[in-house]
DNA sequence: CGGAAATGGAGTATTCCATTTCCGGTGCAATACT
């Protein structure tokens, strides 16, 4: 993919005189002007920005100066919302939203204006634009620029929890194919490619800004027990000066550390999934204001959370892969005052992940299930919708969207208005092991991502290096602000520390059900 | 896969240990209830 474009736009001078006007901006920060300019040139763009770096003023200005109304997807109700709010009343701009909160009444006169073009921007969820009404009504407001926020959730979301983001390159076409503009705040270039396919988008110009950060501390701790690693925790959140976001991989665990840190007085909120919506807006509520330090949270704590003053983010769980981890830890310092991101490492904490990971994609059989239904339920040109096909796969309705999505890339199924047609069989073998294999490599791309968050976690070598070296990044000197580096500077690590001997390994069940212990 | 909780067994009182079982993230949308 190629990069940034320096072509100066003709508009520019109007362009600078808006920014500064409606939306108070003087100087563009990196990366910003560069977005700006390919979108106005009528490009496709993948837009790689911190949070809090500007991504907003990257689709709200051009979208001023492009005809036709800008789509705005977003993964969330919740941001939806207020970016809308903001739109309107800070900077007096026409923002309507799409989504399932609207009551009859309140669509009904929201179709009458998008007709009218009484919107410059509309922000819809993905579910919605599965909506062939929807759709429909989208088209008639002349839709000139189409943004994905949050897009790494094309690629993290799109096939297994919210299957919706896989038919969004769907949508773009239906819409007559307005130039695209994604953006998110980290992605490898495994993911870009695959937003870049999901998407559809047509040669797009690269735009992104480092990751590496030099105000956040790395540290790992390796914590042999759970007692450890709670003292650990513990200690960190006394020494420290400020907020704090401590995460835990499961909501059990989440409200286990939030309970016990209160009895040992320390001040916390707790938030995950299975909080009632007006408690998570509550304790989210008093978090950001500042009112409480410390929130104990799962990865539901994430997406729109944008406190710059953080002061240490704690993992008690490493996450599933580095991208996760690095867009949770990297939550801290976005003020760019010395910040603390640390991982509470325990080999063990493995399992959880792992079994995550094991009921994410589709199986092999599932897939077969799904296309044996198919062939049998369409026979004959047959429309046959979703439901039916879940039904008669025996699969659930998620996993069959997922697999219908994939055939229909493949060109073996094709969508209409009243559910999925058939349009041809695979007809060499290879072409249908491709697909039932499809989500293997997905699923041995995960583990591998695993891993090298493990290794993240074991590694004596510089952090950030490590970072750098997975986001395609590469960093030429050690960073100096990491543990690692430290240690290495008070020369507290051992010259070779590979060739130290290895301690010995406990074999469990060996093949003939012995229990053998290696001498130490 | 591992930790917590539940169950079971041994053996006779309460308890203790071993084994088994269960559970585990993210949200939208549509639907059935008050």
């Amino acid at each position: 993919m190629p990069t940034a474009t320096q072509d100066r736009s003709p508009l520019w001078p109007q362009l600078e005189q808006e920014a500064r006007e409606r939306f108070g901006v003087e100087d563009f920060r990196p990366g910003q002007r560069d977005i700006i300019e390919a979108v106005l040139a009528g490009r496709d763009v993948l837009g790689v920005l911190p949070t809090g770096a500007g991504k907003s003023l990257t689709f709200q200005l051009p979208a001023l100066f492009v005809p036709g109304a800008t789509v705005v997807v977003s993964p969330l109700i919740a941001l939806m919302h207020d970016q809308r709010e903001h739109l309107t009343e800070r900077f007096d701009l026409d923002a309507a939203k799409l989504d399932s909160t609207l009551r009859a009444g309140e669509l009904r006169t929201l179709q009458k204006e998008i007709r009218r073009g009484e919107h410059e921007f509309i922000y819809v969820t993905p579910e919605q634009l599965e909506n062939p009404e929807r759709l429909a009504l989208l088209k008639r407001a002349n839709v000139s620029l189409f943004v994905v926020d949050e897009a790494h959730c094309v690629s993290q979301w799109g096939h297994d929890f919210r299957p919706a983001y896989l038919s969004l390159g769907d949508a773009i076409r239906a819409l007559g194919r307005p130039r695209v503009l994604a953006l998110t705040a980290t992605a490898t270039p495994r993911v870009r490619e695959d937003i870049r396919a999901q998407l559809g988008l047509e040669d797009p110009v690269v735009v992104c800004t480092g990751i590496q950060r030099d105000n956040l501390t790395l540290e790992v701790h390796r914590t042999v027990n759970p007692e450890l690693k709670r003292q650990k925790l513990l200690e960190l959140l006394r020494g420290n000066d400020g907020s704090a976001i401590v995460y835990t991989a499961t909501v059990r665990k989440a409200d286990e550390l939030w309970r016990w840190l209160r009895t040992e007085g320390i001040e916390a909120e707790r938030y995950h999934g299975k909080l009632k919506a007006s408690e998570r807006q509550e304790n989210q509520r008093r978090f950001m204001d500042g009112t409480t330090p410390v929130v104990v949270a799962t990865k539901a704590f994430g997406l729109g959370i944008d406190k710059p003053d953080l002061r240490l983010v704690v993992h008690y769980h490493f996450p599933d892969s580095l991208e996760s981890y690095y867009q949770e830890a990297g939550r801290a310092g976005r003020d760019g005052m010395p910040a603390k991101a640390v991982l509470l490492y325990r080999l063990e904490d493995r399992r959880i992940q792992g079994f995550f990971l094991g009921g994410k994609y589709p199986r092999r059989d599932e897939s077969q299930r799904l296309y044996q239904a198919a062939n049998t339920l369409c026979a004959q040109g047959r429309s046959v919708a979703l439901k039916r096909l879940a039904e008669a796969s025996g699969l659930g309705d998620k996993r069959t969207r997922v697999l219908v999505a994939q055939l229909v890339a493949a060109g073996v199924l094709e969508k209409g208005a009243r559910g999925v047609k058939q349009l041809r069989a695979f007809e060499k073998p290879e072409e249908l092991d491709a697909y039932l294999g499809a989500y293997e490599e997905r699923h041995d791309g995960d583990r591998e991502r695993l891993d090298t968050m493990m290794r993240y976690g074991s590694t004596t070598a510089c952090r950030w290096k490590v970072l750098g070296t997975y986001f395609d990044e590469p960093l030429e000197a050690d960073c100096a602000h990491c543990d690692n580096c430290h240690a290495r500077a008070e020369g507290r690590f051992d010259a070779r520390p590979s060739t130290r001997p290895r301690p010995p390994v406990l074999h469990r069940e060996s093949q003939f059900g012995v229990i053998t212990a290696p001498a130490a």
